[in-house]
DNA sequence: CAGCGGAATATTTGATCATATCCTGCCCGT
DNA sequence: ACGGGCAGGATATGATCAAATATTCCGCTG
């Protein structure tokens, strides 16, 4: 019990870790609210020591912060950090996408349709949690593509820096008009033009970037 | 004692995480070494929870590997890896580079001449630990110039990934002459033109990343 | 007499450890 | 070759210690 769902063979720590990790991604930790790992403890009915080492890991990865004190919290994002979030991404996510394009198979590029479509019924009725998680998991899934670890992870981690400040911005504008670019790179996908793809995951990325900035600029 | 310095405030799984950081960076672990929690308590003179909590931040970087059945291990490159490592690398660490030199002082040239001179000096000497360490220190430093945390870690990571190869790469053909572009990339600096202290950056890694290839290439 | 500053204390939270439990892989007997 | 124990190592817990923050209380000043 606790925990809820032991998904049998999975480890406290890694349960934990995916349970804090969607927290981090789907705005139920906002930017700048202390995380403690005794509250975490409460909450999930865990133990210290996975809680512990979950921490210790969404640290490493940017998706929580230190804040010197040994104590901890979702950072809040500047906007010299976000220009280097830009940066990165589109250092590295076209290409995913890229690599992505050209391993794809008909029933891979199904399934993303399925989970774009999810994505659009999300925004249409305004659910702004399943729009992040639909986001969140067309990225995913199409970098899974790429077969290529390294790459993945990196861009997971960014995604991860992302998150909440994308939710912020869900909470104030709502749902409206994303106009989804991955329509563009579906169809690309399907046509065999790995470029065109990596260009349009490019500008959807841009547009989610060019949203936190308005965001963080109105303050 | 154990855990021998503790730098008084600094809590122990970071010191820990620090020591064991090293050891992958600077080849006391080599690739494909499984990696034991008891075993680095008893090494590092340590209790579990640290050791544990160190191991898992070094997971979440990439610099161990979860090798399914709960055991760890130093990773080992494939060819493929390389190939992102590579791609990573060189779209993340010439923008640092740029935006250090824009950046650096006088003195921090200085600074980053003085370490390229040790440098030096350790390839002179045939001290393979030596060279990783101070070239591993000139990169850091450099980047550290570009106040842009994210990239830097980010960084950090790609380096931690590529060190233990390095050293094995070291090991095998020794110290002998890498050209050392870090000298361009000092005069570029001197001399303002950050785009050129970028390109040497890129062409220094570029060697190194060669390196490892032909390595892996002669098996 | 009211308000303020600061020291001492209380409480909350983090860090570490020793220990108990559970898996996994190996070795042996059949 | 198959299956059951055995050992090594990983996971998880709760207790204990230490640190940092919040609180309280007292004496002082305006």
């Amino acid at each position: 019990m606790a925990v809820s769902e032991r998904t049998s063979k999975l480890p406290t720590h890694e349960v934990v870790y995916r349970r804090i990790r969607e927290m981090v991604l789907f705005g139920e930790l906002a930017p700048g609210q202390p995380v403690t790992i005794q509250g975490l403890v409460g909450d999930l009915g865990a133990g210290m020591t996975p809680v512990r080492e979950a921490i210790r890991r969404l640290t490493a990865e940017g998706a929580l912060e230190f804040q010197g004190n040994r104590r901890v919290c979702v950072p809040v994002l500047t906007l010299s950090q976000l220009d280097e979030l830009s940066f990165a991404r589109q250092s590295i996510e076209p290409r995913l996408a890229h690599l992505a394009a050209q391993r794809a198979t008909p029933e891979d590029i199904a399934h993303l349709e399925a989970v774009d479509e999810a994505l659009n019924r999300a925004i249409e009725r305004g659910d702004v949690r399943g729009y992040l998680q639909h986001n969140h998991r067309f990225h995913e899934d199409l970098y899974a593509l790429a077969q290529a670890r390294i790459l993945a992870s990196l861009a997971g981690m960014l995604l991860l820096r992302v998150g909440p400040s994308l939710r912020v911005v869900c909470g104030r504008f709502g749902t409206y008009g994303l106009p989804d670019r991955h329509r563009d790179a579906l169809d690309a996908m399907r046509a065999g033009d790995a470029d065109g793809v990596a260009r349009a995951i490019g500008e959807d990325l841009q547009q989610g970037i060019d949203q936190i900035r308005q965001s963080l600029l109105a303050g």
